[in-house]
DNA sequence: CCAGTTTATTGGTATAGACCAGAAATCTAA
DNA sequence: TTAGATTTCTGGTCTATACCAATAAACTGG
């Protein structure tokens, strides 16, 4: 029987911390400095210990700020739910959404492929932050096809897009296709989330269309990896 | 403008062997002392680029072996795949599984609420490691429902069970619900998987009901992070 | 030729210390 | 009182080194 390293069972003691209720969710963690005295280890055994629990999704960072217990995870079915204000109020949490920018471009070839659009086809493209009690967690780029959107520019972007789809352009969107790939954050999205490059975070892709087929929306969101538990219930006759 | 941390650019120049060609997938990489020395760092530094490769997905190691370049992921389609064999084999992949165990048992309380049964009851638990193109990246633990599934233990393990199912019992699973979360691999299953503790890792559960809603099977499986993107292609009409 | 033992190699863990850069708190002068 | 400068605190990065444990290769005796 081997015994277990060192850095492990730092992070039991760190978990047993965060278990008791001394660390609640959201509360910041002593100082690494502190942390190492305390446990009479060095910083580097103890960073490995709190990345460990960082991979696991128990903790988190902020940018040079500290260490935080991270919250429950929230519910996401992907199947069902289309607006992030929606399904986040209705999980008692409290949804911002910040617009980095909007604009009207040509499509380049992967959005043009997703589109199904020719290269350099009009899309609008929108940039957005999305906060989960107030944490920043999630970045996302939608490109949109501006053939069905005439004059798309007029509204605001800050609530659901497709509450303006659905009441303004008289769109809606049945059909998903959705893609969901475990990954590390790294280059753009890292700035755009403020997080440390290597952060693990799931990017998500999603094509929808209406029932005649027409493909409208092209959506690639990066979550930081801890927020998220995707739950789908489906049906399947064959 | 800052400049990009050294680690960064040991992970930049790690993949450009990588997309190159120079390190084709599945392939070693020299040992980490050669390309501490190759890169003129040292080997806490490279090991910082080659966790960040790891935590996207890029490498990925073997106990104490030695680290790979991670092959393409496999896409999984929980909606509609219910054979690992066959969607592996569609893949032009090659699937292998392994029984390590299975025995009748009561269930207890996770076990029984996910199954709609009384703490207790008799349930049969299968445990399985599954392979793609030889390499360990799944270990799964399934509870069944006895009471539908008398004499399961006379069938081989190693091969789909809902072709069992079908044959042997007319059971036809059409319900699912599927829960998606990303961690970390620790305890039992990093064990079980023979990889590090901490290695990024996805949990995901299923619950299987026939369509009289009759929950028969409850399932955990635990993936190698790097090894899946996941695809979900729905129409939802309300 | 083979099985068992030894040796070398590889990644895994850990220490000790240094300096940098961003964020927050404090101080200071208008 | 407040805007701006300064200091302090924090995590982020990096070096150099040491020893351990598992694996793989080489060796050795039957």
């Amino acid at each position: 029987m081997s015994h277990s390293p060192l850095y492990l069972e730092l992070r039991t003691r760190l978990l047993a911390l965060i278990r008791t209720g001394e660390l609640p969710a959201g509360s910041r963690l002593p100082a690494e400095r502190l942390l190492a005295e305390r446990f009479e280890t060095t910083r580097v055994t103890l960073r490995q210990a709190l990345g460990q629990l960082e991979s696991e999704g128990c903790i988190y960072r902020s940018n040079r700020r500290g260490w935080f217990v991270s919250p429950a995870r929230l519910v996401y079915e992907p199947v069902r739910d289309y607006s992030f204000t929606r399904y986040v109020t209705a999980q008692g949490r409290v949804p911002r959404t910040e617009v980095l920018g909007f604009e009207e471009m040509q499509a380049e070839e992967r959005v043009a492929t997703s589109l199904s659009l020719p290269v350099g086809a009009p899309v609008y493209r929108l940039k957005r932050r999305r906060y989960l009690d107030n944490r920043l967690v999630l970045v996302e780029t939608i490109w949109l096809n501006a053939r069905f959107l005439p004059g798309l520019e007029k509204y605001r972007f800050d609530q659901s897009l497709w509450q303006v789809f659905g009441e303004v352009y008289d769109i809606e969107l049945v059909h998903k296709q959705i893609t969901i790939t475990p990954t590390a954050l790294i280059g753009e999205e890292v700035a755009a989330l403020e997080v440390t490059s290597g952060c693990p975070g799931l990017h998500i892709t999603r094509i929808s269309k209406t029932a005649a087929g027409e493909t409208i929306e092209y959506d690639e969101e990066y979550w930081l990896h801890d927020v998220l538990t995707i739950a789908l219930s489906t049906s399947s006759y064959g």
